[in-house]
DNA sequence: CAGGTCGACATTTTT
DNA sequence: TGTCGACCTG
């Protein structure tokens, strides 16, 4: 409690009703939540399995984890429930699946099967891969707004809605056959259940006497109901949020719901964090004067007390190679000079794509490096692969998995036999897995594909009865071998680097899945396992490992929360940042949010880079600076590289500060 | 049914 | 860059 500032105390001490804390970036909002769960357990009498903290990622609901746990002694905080929406929501959906309609072992659909499944229920009406997305982004967005499918199809003005309503209804009717459900529905239908189930309800708002919600400004229309119901008229809740900080609006969050919450609760106190404790002076004026352009509900205004600090550095490159070795020279310099380590420095990205050059810019200079991307990984073809054997084994019914495991490795059964299969399993109504032992199933197949649909199906069986007793370990390692994907990667990979790095993919995922199993002495069943997987609730743990003094590579978004003393903002260019989508969409208000974010992760060093030209699909195009980096300060902006306004005085500026430079580094040598 | 080859492809952000 | 799909042949 000394260490807080008498506005972080009033958010810690405020108990008797609902809270809001808006809390600007760097102004320590985490510690004001771990310090609440603190205060609530030892002077507010509540039992830590009561308390309930709710993050967007996992990675920061296992850090605010332990940071509470080192808050208190011993094992005083045995029983905290952090997590993020939706592995609350899956617990919930866990334990109350029969309400829900759910039968034991159920699983979770991918994005990929999401789409999988939506182009295989719209073949008849040939849509392209553009109106695909529509429509699975459409059902999303209805279901973000607690809409059923019926209401949709209602509600449907013109053709396109009707279609759509039309998907979404066999899209939930497939779901449930399958046994599964979507990310989406994770919140959703525990939103549903709480609202339709008195006694349910009575006894989750009985369980949860207090609610923390993390990054407030990013709940969307279904997250927000949750928390509604969950709290109750008691409505014993502290959210924190910073409206300048809410980047995904694109996937249904409304930042409006800081605003709402003022509405429906008119007792809300509401408490204002604007002491910045992060950043030096410059960086801070950097990202205040870039937010200013940038409508507001709340005003706010950071402010510091640690002085004005470097001025930001901008460095103007060719093309992305050329940014890539810029920036790492200019790290090199810096970590010389003031003998920091690599885990101090972060090189923030647009998109994904951008951090090959510098990954490869890395490696050539030997320099151990991070790239925090969960997505990517599990798009990997052999990390699908055997995610979807794990859930197949838990849940038979999730035709999906089995449909992509079926013939990988390769199990002579082909597109023919599939069809033949689909066909007949739709005409008994059951899942695929079911009627593969039937002897109906010999009216329509014969032969060897038949054998083979024969011995799958009693392997798989044999899995299961495994799975019943064994160790989820030693389930993998059968699976493994029996179906030999080690030598299916070696045959089935372009080269051997290709067939070592997927290989060694399945390793780190068997590793991440053995860890479980193991640290969380929950003791987890294969099935609790494979949907923490799905939810990648992994892999994010990579960089608490023993040798983590690495250079952080991620994206704007996985930034946030985050803060190094160093900071690379690279691709600051139209197009990219701010994305050329949403400069066509005229949503710049949340790129420059996102910008925003990058700027203020810097504590004490903030370098900006861009190229003048970027490869871009096949050919490279000509790229204009970022107009955010015409928002910021001019005058704290130290330019570096051929930028073409350069005057003279500033090329002798230049040479005279690089000359100081070298001077710097001779006598730190020395 | 498997496997090879060729050519097109397109690259926002994540639970 | 490498990933995916279409197409053809054995």
């Amino acid at each position: 409690m000394q260490d807080l500032n008498p506005r972080q105390r009033e958010a810690v001490r405020y108990l008797d009703g609902p809270s809001l804390v808006l809390a600007g970036a760097g102004s320590g909002k985490t510690r004001v939540i771990t310090a609440k769960i603190a205060h609530l357990i030892q002077h507010a009498n509540l039992t830590p399995r009561h308390i309930y903290a709710v993050t967007f990622t996992n990675k920061t609901a296992r850090e605010m984890k332990t940071r509470i746990s080192k808050l208190l002694v011993g094992g005083e905080a045995r029983g905290l429930n952090v997590s993020t929406f939706h592995t609350l929501g899956l617990h919930m959906l866990r334990r109350e699946h029969q309400a829900a309609g759910l039968r034991n072992g159920f699983t979770i659909f991918d994005e990929q099967d999401v789409e999988q499944l939506l182009k295989e229920l719209s073949k008849k009406n040939d849509i392209d891969k553009e109106a695909l997305q529509q429509a699975r982004w459409r059902i999303s967005q209805w279901k973000n707004n607690l809409i059923n499918p019926q209401t949709a199809i209602q509600q449907a003005e013109d053709d396109r809605e009707a279609f759509h309503g039309a998907l979404y209804q066999a899209y939930s009717n497939a779901l449930h056959a399958y046994n599964t459900v979507d990310f989406d529905d994770l919140i959703l239908r525990p939103v549903e259940l709480l609202k339709q189930n008195p006694e349910l309800r009575e006894r989750w708002q009985n369980q949860v006497r207090h609610l923390l919600v993390d990054e407030y400004q990013d709940t969307n229309g279904a997250q927000y109901e949750f928390v509604q119901h969950l709290v109750g008229t008691q409505a014993r809740f502290t959210v924190v949020g910073d409206d300048d900080q809410s980047i995904y609006a694109w996937r249904g969050a409304q930042p409006e719901n800081l605003a709402r919450l003022a509405d429906d609760y008119p007792h809300l106190k509401l408490i204002k964090l604007e002491q910045n404790y992060r950043s030096t002076g410059h960086i801070l004026n950097a990202a205040n004067q870039l937010i200013a352009n940038n409508p507001h509900v709340f005003e706010k205004k950071l402010w510091c007390e640690l002085g004005l600090g470097d001025p930001l550095k901008v460095i103007a490159c060719r093309d992305e190679e050329d940014e890539a070795e810029r920036v790492i020279s200019e790290l090199i310099q810096s970590r010389f000079r003031s003998r920091h380590d690599y885990r101090d420095y972060a090189i923030l990205y647009r998109s994904n794509h951008q951090a090959r050059p510098f990954e490869k810019a890395l490696r050539v200079h030997n320099i151990p490096y991070f790239v925090s991307g969960g997505v990517a990984f599990f798009s990997r073809t052999e990390v699908k692969d055997i995610m979807s054997y794990l859930r197949l084994i838990t849940n038979t019914d999730d035709d999906a998995a089995l449909l992509r495991v079926i013939n990988t490795p390769r199990r002579e059964i082909g597109p023919s036999a599939l069809e033949k299969l689909a066909h007949y399993a739709a005409s008994r109504d059951k899942p695929l897995f079911d009627v593969l032992d039937e002897f109906g199933l010999e009216q329509t197949l014969t032969g060897k594909p038949l054998k083979r649909l024969r011995e799958f199906h009693a392997w798989l069986i044999d899995m299961q009865r495994l799975a019943e007793h064994a160790l989820p370990s030693e389930v993998i390692d059968r699976l493994l071998n029996d179906i030999q994907y080690q030598e299916w990667l070696e045959q089935s990979s372009t080269n051997d680097k290709a067939a070592k790095r997927r290989w060694s993919n399945v390793n780190d995922l068997v590793e991440w899945l053995t860890h479980l199993q193991t640290e969380e002495q929950k003791g987890e069943s294969l099935s609790d396992i494979v949907s923490h997987l799905a939810l990648m609730d992994i892999l994010e743990r990579q960089d608490d490992e023993q040798n983590n003094d690495r250079v952080t590579l991620m994206t704007l978004h996985a930034a946030k929360g985050l803060e190094f003393p160093h900071v690379f903002l690279t691709g600051v260019e139209e197009g990219l940042l701010p994305h050329q989508n949403s400069i066509d969409e005229e949503n710049i208000e949340e790129e420059r949010r996102l910008a925003y974010v990058g700027l203020t992760r810097a504590q004490r060093q903030l370098t900006i880079s861009y190229a003048e030209k970027r490869r871009r699909g096949g050919e490279k195009v000509t790229c204009e600076p970022s107009r955010f980096l015409h928002e910021l300060p001019q005058d704290i902006l130290q330019w570096e590289g051929r930028h073409i306004e350069t005057t003279r005085e500033e090329q002798l500026q230049r040479g005279k500060e690089k000359l100081a430079g070298l001077r710097a580094m001779l006598a730190d040598t020395e």
